[in-house]
DNA sequence: TCCGGATCTGACAACGTTGTCTAGGCTCTA
DNA sequence: TAGAGCCTAGACAACGTTGTCAGATCCGGA
């Protein structure tokens, strides 16, 4: 009875159950090793009993198991991602260019989302290293990256992106967040607006702090004094960022613009203005799909995603290749795209 | 002088060499088997051994290699996405909603784009498989999947996403491509447009030619005649897309409606329309981002794209968890989403 | 005929983990 | 106090691959 229960037990036959070189080896009737070499593509195998392989191969569907391969060799020939959120279109140009340069070095690529959670980006690099791949990826998401130095020693090369470690000495690629927030501010500023609000990040993100210095930096460049009602930092939800932005213009003394921290913030403050009754004028850091299509154009502060992920990647295969020199800080520069500037709303008073 | 060489070789001592549970075990003064009982939290060790494995993993900054553990265990708690294009905005909610169901269910998640290159999907997929992973969900780029035939006889789990596989029977999960397009084009119809352009994506893109077809099916069911030159499927870069909507709109009898075939096509088409002496209504599949803000606003065809992820990763999952029943194919709804409706230009004649 | 050397091939150990199985020590009961 | 039974702990093999090494075969030349 128990052997007419059995073949019940697998839905159906050998199923899971792969062929090895072992069983390669022995259909062919040839040694383990000189599958080994087949399947490597390594010399020394007769074009004969190369032939017999293949068929054997062929026929028993046989695929190498990376999984042993990566074992006995040590090198995962794979890299880790970890970034603040898959679905977020500033970070999809920078996922598929360090895709591209792991791809050029023959590497896969894991990758997952923080959330904006130090925990949860912990857990996913932590994972990886797991995994062993050969090098990280991060945008951080928290500020203490100690937990990583463990991996760092043992040689997993690591980089940060968009936002520098914390606690930690690694190499970090980043965009001139203060420089382009600066010059951004200064656009206005040059417009003639006086009264600029500023609706950014919440605080304990670097990047957020960075361009609320460039914005204090251009205003106290250009003498201005800067009303603490005019500067919110915060999550960047949409229910957030509206209510800041009719704060700010309902005000007696209402600001004239608006500079916004980033794509999030951006999206909302041209919904808010839409629907002001007087033109307010608008700069936003990160670049927006059809911003130029909105009228009034939107300027915005462009960061070149791709180039950061692009960067940081080659940077982490420097690294995998042996180059041995201090954490290096790489700063991109910014570009001010001007939309619509003839008509930048002026500032009335 | 051959050993006074040798220092230079490791960069640093012991670089790369990490401590294993053999290290952890003679550290602790305990066996293998029991660093590994806790390490994966079995039970049956005392408190004081524990405590004595924990310090020694501390010490020695242990970490499971998972590689071994996968090829002990010959699960490998992973799956892997081959999406189109990673920097592709339309998928990037796709592919964080199958990274959260992954994440549900303890798995991580190894992703590659096709480029929309059969060859380059397959190297991917394939690649996944020799990785092991347990499931694979892909975005068909190529028509013929037999090569994976003997990977999901071998069990690899196997769910394809947007587009239907190719010679090959398996999980499919898509959009309504058919109706959405039908329901769009219907839309124009009943605003009075008889004469409708119709740009697509190439022929070999099932979507593509499925959204024609409901293209063509909404026209016949008004009666409409078509002339075939007011349908182009193509490449959709901006140069040719641009040139298509330019040639429509330049002839003797002009289309008064264009309907994008997706959300590549739509972006450059609005940017052609936006420089029209006259109005011509547009009807887009697949929503974009600020469309809301354009004016007129762009009435789309909407997907569920991260429904779309959602759904695949949890067939895929059930799959997974052994759920044996014949292949299946699931057809989201699409949602049309009227902006500026009112506004719409009119048809002419 | 024999030998050196090149070429092809396979036996074996090792990578780091987990499952199985057994040994030893302890507690509890009769 | 002996024996049953439980709990903790460790020895060992196995997962599927690759590196090392040594054996077998074949060639040409002496």
């Amino acid at each position: 009875m128990s052997s007419s229960a059995q073949p019940a037990r697998s839905p159906s036959p050998r199923y899971g159950a792969r062929p090895t070189m072992k069983d390669v080896a022995a259909r062919a009737g040839v040694g383990l090793k000189t599958v080994s070499r087949v399947v490597n593509g390594e010399p020394g195998v007769t074009p004969d009993t190369e032939r017999r392989v293949q068929d054997a191969i062929t026929a028993l569907g046989f695929r190498r198991n990376d999984s042993a391969r990566i074992l006995r060799k040590g090198r995962t020939a794979s890299i880790g991602l970890v970034l603040e959120d898959l679905a977020d279109p500033f970070y999809a140009p920078l996922n598929r260019a360090v895709e591209e340069v792991a791809r050029a070095h023959g590497a896969l690529l894991i990758n997952g989302s923080s959330a904006e959670d130090p925990e949860r980006e912990r857990e996913l690099a932590l994972a990886f290293c797991a995994r062993r791949v050969d090098g990280l990826i991060i945008i951080p998401a928290g500020d203490d990256h100690r937990y990583l130095e463990p991996e760092i020693a043992a040689g997993i090369a690591t980089v940060f992106v968009d936002r520098p470690a914390g606690m930690t000495d690694a190499d970090v690629v980043l965009s001139d967040s203060f420089g382009g927030a600066r010059e951004g501010v200064a656009h206005l500023v040059a417009h003639g607006h006086r009264r600029i609000g500023f609706i950014g990040d919440r605080p304990r993100i670097h990047t957020a702090t960075e361009r609320l210095r460039g914005y204090r930096a251009a205003m106290a460049a250009a003498g201005l004094p800067v009303d603490e009602s005019w500067v919110s930092l915060g999550p960047t939800v949409p229910e957030r960022v509206r209510a800041e932005a009719e704060r700010m213009l309902s005000r007696p003394q209402p600001v004239t613009a608006l500079f916004a921290g980033n794509n999030r913030v951006t999206a909302t403050v041209v919904r808010v203005l839409a629907r002001s009754p007087r033109p307010v004028a608008l700069v936003g850091f990160d670049d927006l799909e059809l911003a130029d299509l909105l009228s009034p154009g939107v300027t915005v502060v462009a960061q070149d995603a791709a180039r950061l992920g692009r960067t940081a990647a080659e940077r982490l295969f420097r690294r995998l290749d042996g180059v041995a020199e201090p954490p290096q800080r790489v700063e991109l520069p910014t570009r001010l795209i001007v939309r619509g500037s003839g008509e930048l709303p002026p500032a009335e008073g």
